[in-house]
DNA sequence: TTGAAAGCGCTAACAC
DNA sequence: GTGTTAGCGCTTTCAA
C-alpha cells in the first residue's frame, strides 16, 4: 500500500497535478469552483495528505523552529518557555523542534550544524538561567535569546526585569514601614546576572525612601536549596534587636522557604515577626508555604511567547537598549508581609 | 551568496556527485584513499553541509522522532521525561519535534496528521499523569506510550510500578513497627490509576504482615495542592488515640507537605510522633521539607528514555502483559520515618 | 573505481 | 483555466 501522492489526486480528479496544488495551497482565485471542488473531494476521499519534505525542498521553508536550550530539566519554571515557545509556533503553523545541549559547547555546535543542515526557518536559543551567554558557532542571524544575552549582542533577546521586579518587592516591605530590610543574595558562582540587578533594586528603593543601607544586611547564601537560606537567614536573626532586620527580601523562593524555617526555630511567626518576599514565584512552592509567600514572579510563560513572536516575525524586534526586551516581573502578594513589630523601633532619632 | 551543495564540491574536487556522496556517508570502501581525503578536504574547505531535507525526500528518513504530550508545563517532573528523550534521540541522531496538546483530541489530530505529513520516522506519545487515554486517529502503529496506557492496547507503553511502590512505602513502615497506617489517597476526578494501585500495594503489605486493614484509615483528599493534605491529615490526627494513626502513606509529595503542616499545628514531631511517607519525589520539595521526607521516586527519567530507546528499536518492546513495562519505583530514604511512639500500644493482644 | 541518469513529491514559471 | 516542464539537492541503481 503505497502512499497517496499529488499525481494520484489528479489523475482520479482528471486533472494535472499544477492544479491540485493550486486548489489545494488556496491559490484556486482562478479555478472555477466545480474543477476545485472536485479535487478537494477526491483528496479527501482517497486520503491524500501532502508530503512536507517534499514541499520544503521546493520551497525552502520548512515551518519549523528549534528552541536550543542549555538545559531544560534542572528547573521546573523552564517547561513554561518551551510551552509558551510551542503555542505560539503551532498557533502560526509551525513546529518545534527541541535540542538540549546541557550547556556543552560541542554539543551545541553540533546542534546548530544539525539544525542548520535540516533547514530550519530560526532558531529561538534559550537559557534556563538569565545569563550572558556565549553565541555558539554558527548560530544564524535572527536567532532569539530567550531569558539571557548573547555576549557581544547583535541578536534580539528577551529577560526578565529583574531590577524592576526587586523594587517592587522592596517596596512593598517599605510601604509596611519597614526599615532594616535584609537581602539575602546568591552566593553562588557564576553569579547570576539577576543577583546584580536585584541588588541594585533593593538598593534604589531604599535610596528613595530615604533609607541608608546598611551593608551588613546583604548576606550571601547557597540559592539551590532551602538550606542556604536556612543558615543566611539564621545569622540574621540571631543578631541583637538593633542590627536584626524585620524584613527580608530572598533571592529565590527557595531562599525563602529556609528563611521560614529560620524563623521557626526561633519561635518568629511570619508575618508577624518577619516579613519575607521571595523571588520566582515557583510552582508548588510560593503559594504553598505556611503562610503563602508574597513573591515576584518570573515572567517565563510571556518570555517564551516573545521570544517566539520575535523568531517568527509576528512582533517586531526592539531596536533599543541592545535589543533587549524586559519583561515585567509582577509582584505576588500574599501573606508574608506585614507592618515590622512594635518593639523594633526606627533608627535613633526617628522615632516618634 | 549561494548554498554550497554537493555539486560544488564534485566540481572543485573533479569527481561526480556520486562519489562525493559515496565518501561522505561512508561507503568509500571501493573509493582510493587519495580520492577520498581531496573530496574529504574539499567539502570542509568550503563549508559543505548536506540538505537534511533532500536527503530526506530521497531516502525517506527524515532521522526525526516527535514527542507527543498531553501536557508539559503543569507539572513540573514532566520535563525529566521530555529530556531523556531528547537525549536518547540526540544519542542515535535523531532530532526529536515536541508537540504538546493540551490533551484537546482535535488538536492531537491535527498534530498527528502534521506529523504525518513531515514524514517523522516514530512517535512518542507522553501522558502526563498516568492514565488511560484515548488513542488519537492515524497514530502510526509503533507508536511508544510514555507514562499512560493505550485504551484497547496495541503500542507497547511504559508506567511506574506504582503498586510495588506503594509496597516499598508502606513496607517501610511496618518494618519501623507501625500497625495504624493511614493512606491518604486522591480524592478527584479523574482518579489516577496509580490511585487504586497505591491502594492495592497498601492492602497487600498490611494483609502480608497480619494486619486487619482498618477501612477508616484511608482517606480522601485533593492532591494537587498542600491544603488537601492539611485537612485529611487534620482528620486523621484529631481522632481519639486508639484510632490515630501512627504513620501516614500519602498519595503524594503535595499531600504529605500538607500532613506535615496539620502535624504542626497540633505540636506533633515528625518522625517521632509521626511517621510521613510521600510519593514522586517532587524536586524541592520532598528533599526541601523539615524534616526531608522519605518518599518513592517515579522514574521518569528511566521511563522516557525506555520509550525512546523502544520507538528506536535499540531496546525490543515487550510482549507480554499487554506491551506495557512496569518501571520500578525506588524508595527513598530520608527522615521522616521511625518507630510509632510508645503510648500507642499494638492492638489488643498484641502487646509483649 | 567512477559517472550518468533517474527520481523522491512537490511547486512555480511559463505556455497554451 | 489548465497543463507542461523544470527543478529543489540529494542518493542510488546501473553501466562503463
Amino acid at each position: 500500500m503505497k502512499r497517496v501522492g499529488i499525481k494520484d489526486v489528479a489523475r482520479e480528479a482528471g486533472v494535472s497535478p499544477t492544479t491540485v496544488s493550486l486548489v489545494l495551497n488556496g491559490q484556486s482565485a482562478r479555478i472555477p469552483d466545480t474543477t476545485r471542488d472536485r479535487v478537494r473531494r477526491v483528496a479527501t476521499e482517497i486520503g491524500y495528505a501532502p508530503n512536507s519534505v517534499a514541499r520544503s525542498l521546493r520551497t525552502q521553508r520548512t515551518h519549523t523552529i528549534a528552541l536550543i536550550s542549555d538545559r531544560i530539566a534542572t528547573t521546573p519554571f523552564a517547561v513554561e518557555m518551551v510551552q509558551a515557545a510551542q503555542d505560539v509556533a503551532r498557533e502560526h503553523g509551525y513546529l518545534l523542534l527541541l535540542v538540549n545541549t546541557d550547556g556543552d559547547h560541542d554539543v551545541e555546535r553540533e546542534a546548530v550544524d544539525a539544525l542548520l543542515s535540516r533547514q530550519v526557518d530560526g532558531m529561538v536559543y534559550a537559557c534556563m538561567w538569565s545569563q550572558v551567554v556565549d553565541v555558539p558557532a554558527g548560530l544564524p542571524a535572527g536567532t532569539v535569546f530567550l531569558d539571557g544575552r548573547p555576549a557581544g549582542g547583535g541578536f534580539p533577546a528577551v529577560m526578565p526585569d529583574d531590577r524592576a521586579g526587586a523594587m517592587a518587592a522592596v517596596q512593598e516591605l517599605v510601604d509596611q514601614g519597614h526599615t532594616r530590610i535584609a537581602y539575602i543574595d546568591a552566593g553562588e558562582e557564576p553569579v547570576p546576572i539577576a543577583s546584580r540587578l536585584r541588588h541594585e533594586g533593593y538598593l534604589e528603593v531604599l535610596r528613595r525612601a530615604g533609607i541608608e543601607p546598611d551593608p551588613s544586611l546583604r548576606v550571601e547564601a547557597s540559592i539551590t536549596t532551602a538550606a542556604g537560606g536556612v543558615a543566611a537567614a539564621g545569622e540574621l536573626l540571631d543578631r541583637p534587636p538593633a542590627q536584626r532586620p524585620t524584613a527580608i527580601f530572598c533571592f529565590n523562593d527557595r531562599v525563602a522557604m529556609g528563611a521560614y524555617r529560620a524563623a521557626r526555630h526561633r519561635g518568629l511567626e511570619i508575618p508577624t515577626d518577619l516579613s519575607v518576599v521571595g523571588y520566582d514565584d515557583q510552582q508548588f512552592i510560593a503559594a504553598e508555604l505556611d503562610p503563602p509567600l508574597t513573591t515576584v514572579a518570573l515572567p517565563h510563560y510571556e518570555m517564551g511567547r516573545w521570544a517566539m513572536q520575535v523568531r517568527l516575525g509576528v512582533l517586531a524586534a526592539p531596536t533599543e537598549n541592545d535589543g533587549v526586551h524586559l519583561m515585567p516581573c509582577p509582584l505576588i502578594r500574599r501573606e508574608s508581609v506585614a507592618p515590622p513589630p512594635a518593639q523594633h523601633p526606627a533608627p535613633a532619632g526617628d522615632g516618634e
